[in-house]
DNA sequence: GAGTGGTCTAGACCACTCT
DNA sequence: GAGTGGTCTAGACCACTCA
């Protein structure tokens, strides 16, 4: 780039409204601006499509994006209205206990507190939808930020949907970034709770019993497979967050 | 349809995987049977498109959908792999106080605590990212499952985004209900976390000072524009689910 | 029946990134 | 430079739902 000419042209020529993250904005915008308003209707894909000078792919791309997130409301025949209903979704990431504690700038090490095989628990089948006669991993790790306790973990792993796990003696790697590497998931649900600690969960965690805990518990399932269900502890300084 | 013929073709034509759900569940099948495991380059998109014998565009969709819950990592150039990766993401459904309370079967009600207009403090200024003469309303709500307190909120709304909001006494329906109606957001944060109880809490939630809350925080803008930062507290039998 | 969103196709060009 | 995903277009048909 040795000439480089910069004259009456602008090099990024002022662009149309024709990519679907621009549409996002400019209908944000609009409803910002109270050009339309919560209930609303607004025009439909055609017509935005003319305005907008795109395709109504485009137009279609951008406001079910919106809608994904809970802005608008969408429904055949009757239209596209900007929410008037409450229902919205966060998205959320879900790190490797690993990266958190490593991410705050602190050494990350776990140990494993007991590892069996065997029958799974009443709870536990319920929670996994198993049969009664399913053989289970139950693992039990306790994950630190530099010397700090800040993670325990209970774990309870379906052999029938990851037989290669009952060999496996999480030295290098949790059971959390283990199964991340060999058993991939689709489907997850998780429960986010506050309790007071046990005696036990206490003495893991260095705090008094009774504080405190912040539990995020976790089902995870590939297809209708289910995986394994988790328990993770934090003492009351934990922080989780969300966005979007 | 008064000759109905049900011959040798069946009304549903055994369709061909050209949908871009019917690619979605092949691509798990595939990932689930260790057809491709993780960690794993899987075949670029024209090669799926032409194997499922769909245009390219379907396929992106599909896996572009699966890369947004995490299953497949995506980068130009080098391709689609299975996850080897755990950042996963979590949709979470944002329900309103009244709507969660009716669910459970029970009566919906709320107080207002406390309602003023004046300058943000400081913290409050931080989280909204406000100027230091900025004007906020803030509401204290305290809402109850049949008789029992169910949730404390406490929320500050800019008075700059939502000017209507000053004159809003809240009789029917909570400033969250209401901001909902009349103040669309774009983004939000949210942060969870588990606390002990203060006196004051503890006394208005109906628990023992120092008891398990959990707390949910949320702050929300329309584009840039801060609107709402409400923090939720509930007592320690409280679970928020999420999916997916 | 008719209007709206939902989706697919075929083709094209762009943007990023690895070599 | 070249391969891969990212996106747009123009047109088409389908599916749902309201009148």
């Amino acid at each position: 780039m040795t000439g480089e000419i910069s004259g009456v042209e602008t090099p990024t020529p002022s662009k149309r409204i024709n990519s679907f993250r621009m549409i996002k904005e400019e209908i944000l915008r609009r409803v910002r601006d109270r050009v339309w308003s919560p209930g609303m209707l607004i025009p439909n894909e055609e017509v935005l499509a003319q305005e907008f000078g795109c395709a109504r792919v485009t137009v279609n791309r951008a406001l079910r994006e919106l809608a994904q997130t809970g802005l608008l409301e969408r429904k055949r025949r009757a239209g596209t209205r900007v929410a008037a209903h409450p229902v919205r979704e966060a998205r959320m990431e879900i790190p490797l206990v690993r990266a958190e504690v490593e991410a705050m700038g602190a050494a990350y090490r776990f140990t494993v507190l007991s590892r069996e095989v065997g029958a799974a628990p009443e709870h536990i089948r319920g929670r996994l939808q198993l049969c009664s006669d399913a053989e289970v991993l139950h693992v039990r790790c306790l994950h630190f930020s530099d010397s700090r306790p800040f993670q325990y973990e209970d774990r309870w792993i379906c052999l029938s949907a990851v037989p290669e796990v009952r060999e496996v003696v999480f030295s290098d790697m949790g059971p959390n970034e283990w199964l991340v590497r060999h058993a991939p998931f689709s489907e997850m649900e998780i429960r986010l709770s506050a309790s007071a600690s046990t005696a036990d969960e206490a003495r893991l965690l260095g705090v008094a019993a009774g504080d405190p805990l912040f539990n995020f518990e976790r089902t995870t399932w590939l297809l209708d497979q289910p995986i394994t269900y988790v328990r993770m502890m934090h003492a009351q300084d934990y922080q989780m967050i969300l966005k979007s």
